[in-house]
DNA sequence: GGGGAGAGATGCCGC
DNA sequence: GCGGCATTTCTCCCC
């Protein structure tokens, strides 16, 4: 494609708001919060209808580059090259693409108003102990939800058989010593907040590594395994989590 | 496009290990670590040459749906329908798209071995405090960087004038409650490797929160405001960094 | 708009 | 591979 036609097409079909993809060799430079280079590669350039400009490289799953949306995309061409430029001045933000060539140029209208339904998440984990609460040990009850926020940010918290204030910090993935420090940060609030010596801290997660294990023996907290649940589950069925609660 | 061409040429194209861009109207179903369902709508499809595949919506910059790296992918056509579907036989994690409308679709080799250069990160300003210690207080020394890694994932620490240990924990955003949870974890094993009794914190950051300041007191840290470094600096020619170090 | 926290986080580097 | 941590994190929720 002869790079002026490239210029006319793109500058309309960015004045009509459509999802345009372009895949070529080229360099970008970055300004912004943080300043990047990359040299010279293939990639695949989109703009979409909100404006977002992404730049991804043949591999992994993020862009490289990106502005968001809010930026404005020209192209410019001067003695020096072909030029996709955008800036998002409310951000003080830049990015300057040089082509060198074209593989493909394509765009179209594009819409979607659905948003992703997701479940296996943290809330999830939440919801299946408050709804189980067996899960963390006999005896344990929690709190209502609107006492629960009272405190903020707490998972869970409750009483345990002994009457104690229980705090309950959650994670889907592997406790690691920044769950040990949330948790930590949580029981000494609720200890300031109420006033009390004692509040057990326990931090529900599937597994946990050596030294968050420490970190929690130190401190004189406490560790239970659970894993998310997932509402879809189709392919794992021996995963130990609660089925249809 | 005819569905069949659609088929033959992607199949041929994944042997080849192109990169391949579907511009559709399809729905999304994910399992793995999570479940999600993504119902109608006009998404661009991404695989890449490392197998990676990316499911963009027409905003934001981040894929909505992806499988990573290592994914193997084919068209299936049913009485039902088109169907994409990849599968991750080692992580467990599958993803199944049914294609209604094709509106573009592209395919090209691509090669990248080129690696993004970054200037403005953390460890740049870890680095520039380190060649300029003065940054944080008149008569601070910096260990060296060998000491320094013997005591773990520590930005920087070093002796003040008055031969304090101080531990430094560098943000190049707002230090917030999680920064200070951060710094306080490796001062107290500061203090308990070198059997010390008093060893400095010190958040260096561009600003801060108020209830980070707030804990700061409380722990007897301290703020000190350091903006990380851009060298390839352009536009803001105010920012109060050291230039050219 | 800022603060607080999760994410199918991802990606990087270390052991 | 796991572990520990930064990220131009992004995104959502709530004040």
């Amino acid at each position: 494609m002869e790079i002026q036609t490239l210029a006319w097409k793109l500058e309309d079909s960015l004045k009509r708001g459509e999802m345009i993809i372009l895949a070529c060799h080229c360099t970008v430079e970055y300004s912004g919060r943080a300043e990047s280079y990359l040299s010279e590669g293939d990639r695949v350039i989109m703009i979409k209808s909100d404006s977002t400009l992404v730049v991804h490289q043949p591999n992994g799953s993020n862009p490289i580059n990106y502005m968001k949306s809010g930026s404005s995309h020209h192209i410019e061409m001067t003695d020096e090259g072909v030029y996709l430029r955008s800036q998002n001045l409310a951000t003080k933000e830049y990015l300057d693409i040089r082509i060198f060539r074209v593989y493909f140029f394509d765009y179209h209208a594009m819409e979607d108003t659905k948003s992703i339904e997701l479940a296996g998440t943290e809330k999830d984990m939440a919801d299946m102990i408050f709804k189980n609460p067996e899960m963390i040990e006999k005896g344990f009850t929690p709190l209502s939800q609107e006492e629960h926020t009272k405190f903020g940010f707490i998972d869970i918290f409750g009483y345990d058989k002994k009457n104690i204030l229980t705090v309950i910090e959650c994670k889907r993935y592997t406790g690691d010593p920044k769950a040990v420090d949330q948790l930590r940060r949580y029981v000494e609030k609720v200890k300031k907040v109420k006033g009390l010596k004692k509040v057990r801290g326990i931090l529900a997660c599937p597994s946990i590594t050596a030294s968050a294990k420490e970190m929690l023996l130190e401190r004189g907290y406490e560790f239970v395994s659970v894993k998310p649940p997932k509402y879809l589950e189709r392919y794992d069925k021996n995963q130990k989590t609660l089925e249809g609660f």
